[in-house]
DNA sequence: GTGAAAGCGCTAACAC
DNA sequence: GTGTTAGCGCTTTCAC
C-alpha cells in the first residue's frame, strides 16, 4: 500500500494565496460568502498551482459519496444499452459519477443484490431490468438510499420509484394486430421463464399474448409456445421447431427483436417466406428492427433510462418526494414482416422481408 | 448540504467487540498480525451491526480512489460496447470501480481531454477510441496516474501502454481481397475524417485502400471516394451517389459494418443484386454482420477492452512496467456479400444477400 | 497482537 | 468576508 500524498492541496493554494483554507474552499464551491476580489484572485493562483480538490476528502468531509450506482443485465444488448444511454446522458450533466455493474451471470445477479449498498458507499442506486424476489424486495424496502427500478417491479417496493414499459398490454397488443390480420394459429418464442435472472418482461409479454387470444376466443395451444435461453440463435431453433409442426401457426410473436430475428432466420432456412407464409413481430425497436423491416413494439429505452435516473435525482434534492410509477407504453411499429394469412402455402425460394422503412 | 453521518462507523464495531478501531481495521482488512480469534469475533459484530466501512474514508486515508475512469465515445454503439464489455468484464473481478464518461458531443470530447485527472480523482485512465491531438498528447504525457490507449494512439506518448487493431492493414487486406475476386471499380465509404473527434480509424483503413489499389496498378478514383457522419442513414446516401455515377464501382469497401449497412440498403433501393451486381464488405464484424451475411473484417473487439484494461491494472500493481503496445490484427471474414464482378449489370428486382452463416 | 494517536484533504460551524 | 478549528471515518505508524 503506497500511501502517497497529494501533490498540491487546499492548504498550499491558501498559502500561496495569502488566504485560509476555508476562504479557499468556499471560493472554489462558488459560495456567496466571499469577495469577488479574493475569489478571482484564489481561482487563478489554483489554476497556476494546477489545483483539484481531492474528491475521497471532499465526500468524506460532505458525508455523500457523489456518485450513483446502476445495476444492468447484460448492458452491451441493445435494448440494455439504450437504457443505459439515457441514464448516462442525463448523469453527464450533473456531477454524478456513474458507478455500472454488469450483471451477467447468476451468481454476479445474487451477490449485486445480495447487500443493498448503504449511504457511505453510493448515494442512489438504480436498477434496471432485474426483478427482485421476495426476499431480495425485502432487503431493498429497508434501503437507506434512494432506489429506483427501471424496467423492473416488485408489489412490495411501493416506498420506491419505478419506470415500467406496459409489458403485458404491449404483449397483448402485438397479439391482437396478429389476430387483426385474421392470423388464428400463433406461436409465441420467449425467454425462459424460471431461470436464476427470474426475467419477467417475457413472461408479461406472454401474459398479454394469452389474454388476447382469449379475448378472440381462440384458445392457447401449448404446442405453439417455446422458450429457451435469449438469443438470436437459440430463437432460431424455437421457430425451426414451430414452423416444422404438422400444422404450424401462420404467425409468430417474438418477446424481443433479438429473438425476432432468428425468427426471421429460421423461416429463410425453412424456405418460408415472410410474411406471406409466416409473420414475425418483436418486441422493442433495436436498430436492427429497422434494417431488417421487422414489424415491433416499440419501447422507450432510451427515455425510460432518462426518466429512471431523473426521478433518482429528484429524490437526493429534496429528501421528501413521493414514489411515482412512470408508465411508458410500448407502440406497435408495423414494417413488412406481417401480413393476413395466406390460404395456400407454396415451397418457393427464399425471400427476403421488404426493404426497411428507412424515412 | 446535508452533512449526514454514518450509522454505524469503525468505532462502533471497535466498542462492540472491546477492542480498539485499529484492530478492526487490521482484522477487516486481512492483516497478519492480527489473532485468529479476535479477528473471527470482529467479523461476527461487524456482521451483526450491519457495519459496511465507509469508502471515502477508506480511499481518502490510503491516498487511493479505488476507481478508473474510461472514456469512450458513443459507448451505445455495438463495436465500442463490445470494447467496453471487455473491461466491465475483468473490473468485475477487481475492486476497482468503473467510472465511465460517455463522448457524444465534440465538446464533451474537449473537455474530457482538457484535463487530465489527477491521482486524487482517479487511479487510472483508460482512453477508448479517441485519438488526442498534439496538444492533448503533450497533457496525457505528463499525466501523473497510469494511462492506457485502446484503439488509439500517438506517436508521442510511448511512455503508456496501448492497445491498436492495424487499421491501415485491415483496410488494405479488405481492399485486396476485393482486387483477388476481380473488381477493378471500387468504393470507399467512411467517416468524415475532419472532425472535431479526430477519429482515425476510418482514415487509416482508407490509407490502406489506397496501398492496395496502388500495390495493384489500379489508381484510386476520387469519384469513388465518400465520407460522411458515421451512420448508416448517411452510409446509404453516400452509397447512392457511388452506385448512380456513371461507370459506378463494383464493389465498396464499407469503414464500418454500420455504414457497410447502408450501403446493402442503397443497393437494395436501386434494385442492385449484391453480390452479383455489387460487392460490398464491411469492418468490425458486430452482431448484425452476422444477421445479414455480410464480409468483414472481424476486430477483436472484446480483447482489446480485456487487454486494454488488464495492462492498466498491472500497472497499478507493479509501478516500474515497461510500456506495452499490444496489437490486435482483424481476421477477414467472409461472407455473402462479396463475388467476383459481373460482366452484365442485368436490372432485375431485388434480391438479398445469402443466408447469414449462422453454423 | 493490540491500543493510542496522528494524519489523509476537505468542509462547515463558529468566531471575529 | 475571512480565519480558526473541529471533525468526516479510516489507516497506519509507533509504542507497549
Amino acid at each position: 500500500m503506497t500511501r502517497r500524498k497529494q501533490s498540491v492541496t487546499i492548504r498550499d493554494v491558501a498559502q500561496a494565496a495569502k488566504v485560509s483554507p476555508g476562504t479557499v474552499s468556499r471560493a472554489m464551491r462558488g459560495s456567496e460568502l466571499v469577495n469577488e476580489e479574493t475569489r478571482k484572485h484564489i481561482l487563478q493562483v489554483a489554476q497556476t498551482l494546477n489545483y483539484t480538490p481531492n474528491l475521497s476528502a471532499q465526500r468524506l468531509s460532505i458525508g455523500r459519496t457523489l456518485s450513483i450506482k446502476v445495476i444492468i443485465p447484460f448492458f452491451t444488448r441493445p435494448a440494455a444499452a439504450a437504457r443505459l444511454n439515457g441514464v448516462v446522458n442525463v448523469l453527464a450533466e450533473s456531477n454524478y459519477d456513474l458507478i455500472i455493474h454488469n450483471v451477467s451471470t447468476p451468481e454476479q445477479r445474487r451477490t449485486c443484490l445480495e447487500t443493498i449498498p448503504t449511504p457511505s458507499q453510493v448515494d442512489a442506486l438504480l436498477i434496471i431490468s432485474i426483478c427482485p424476489t421476495d426476499e431480495e424486495a425485502r432487503r431493498l424496502a429497508e434501503a437507506e438510499l434512494p432506489v429506483t427500478l427501471v424496467d423492473a417491479y416488485h408489489e412490495k417496493l411501493t416506498m420506491h420509484h419505478c419506470v415500467r414499459g406496459m409489458d403485458v398490454w404491449g404483449g397483448r397488443q402485438a397479439t391482437e394486430y396478429l389476430i387483426q390480420l385474421g392470423h388464428r394459429k400463433i406461436g409465441f418464442i420467449g425467454d425462459r421463464v424460471d431461470t436464476p435472472f427470474n426475467f419477467i418482461s417475457s413472461r408479461d409479454r406472454h401474459l398479454g399474448y394469452q389474454q388476447a387470444l382469449e379475448t378472440a376466443g381462440i384458445k392457447p395451444d401449448a404446442a405453439y409456445y417455446r422458450e429457451n435461453d435469449h438469443g438470436r440463435k437459440e430463437a432460431r431453433a424455437s421457430a425451426k421447431e414451430l414452423l416444422t409442426l404438422p400444422n404450424r401457426p401462420t404467425a409468430i410473436f417474438a418477446a424481443s427483436d433479438t429473438q425476432a430475428i432468428g425468427v426471421l432466420e429460421a423461416a429463410r432456412e425453412l424456405e418460408l417466406r415472410v410474411p406471406e407464409d409466416v409473420s414475425v413481430i418483436g418486441y422493442d425497436d433495436i436498430e436492427v428492427a429497422d434494417i431488417v423491416g421487422l414489424t415491433t413494439m416499440r419501447q422507450q429505452l432510451f427515455k425510460s433510462g432518462e426518466i429512471g435516473i431523473q426521478l433518482l435525482l429528484e429524490k437526493l434534492d429534496h429528501e421528501e418526494v413521493n414514489p411515482v410509477c412512470e408508465v411508458l407504453p410500448p407502440q406497435l411499429t408495423p414494417r413488412h414482416t406481417t401480413a393476413p394469412p395466406q390460404p395456400s402455402n407454396p415451397r418457393c425460394s427464399a425471400v427476403p422481408p421488404d426493404a426497411p422503412n428507412t424515412s
